[in-house]
DNA sequence: ACATTAAGTGATT
DNA sequence: AATCACTTAATGT
């Protein structure tokens, strides 16, 4: 059993209370460090375990057909992933792409685990039933951002996010990463980071926006 | 100094 | 708001 995965389960997952499970997540679970920028899992592959984030934070994007790139939103440590329950339990493929945004660490839960401590531990079934109610409002309210309100506000949003999960106001990103995560055109979202900051929002720079707050 | 890449601009649809 | 066809600016070699 690995002493390093018990303390940081206590530290990070306050909600998964039972020792016993504690232990068995200890037991069953692997440690696994990506470095910022790696693909954790990529669109069309089988999940075979569901990840617990213990450090840093995990970009998650909807692709198309097409190759059409969505930004969905951010994990952070104490979070899992939602969509990988289904996945596993469905043996579909999945419909996502997860990339670390920083130097993150998770832990592998195998799906064989993550069904049977559902009917063994009410704290574990608590936690993932908690995870999915708060991804599925993060989505809604995702949807309805790009739904009814224009461009702006939705990269206020997508910047705040990004901030959010890097703990940092200065960003490192590109005009073009911008448009790509957000399904437009480079040109737009120059355009609209110029009147933002015209507005006093934010400051631009050659790869880095400084947001204000 | 030169090449490459990011960002800005105006016109067109 | 997207796309095109540039221009200008910043940065790396």
């Amino acid at each position: 059993m690995d002493s390093l995965i018990l303390s940081v389960i206590k530290e990070k997952f306050p909600i998964i209370a039972e020792i016993k499970l504690q232990q068995e997540i200890a037991e069953y679970g692997t440690i696994k460090d990506f470095e910022a920028g790696d693909i954790i899992m990529d669109y069309g592959s089988y999940i075979r375990s569901v990840p617990l984030v213990i450090k840093g934070s995990i970009k998650v994007t909807r692709e198309n057909e097409k190759g059409n790139e969505l930004f969905l939103y951010y994990l952070n440590a104490g979070d899992t992933c939602s969509m990988s329950f289904t996945c596993c339990m469905t043996q579909k493929k999945s419909d996502i792409k997860t990339i670390a945004e920083e130097d993150s660490t998770i832990i592998l839960i195998p799906i064989k685990y993550v069904d049977l401590w559902m009917s063994q531990y009410p704290s574990w079934k608590n936690f993932i039933l908690r995870s999915y109610d708060e991804r599925m409002r993060q989505l809604v309210e995702t949807i309805d951002s790009i739904a009814f309100s224009n461009m702006d506000e939705r990269l206020l949003k997508y910047l705040r996010a990004k901030a959010k999960t890097n703990g940092s106001s200065l960003l490192k990103t590109t005009h073009q990463e911008i448009a790509v995560d957000l399904h437009a055109s480079r040109e737009g979202i120059s355009r609209l980071l110029k009147k933002l900051e015209k507005q006093g929002a934010l400051e631009l720079g050659r790869n880095k926006i400084h947001l204000k707050d």
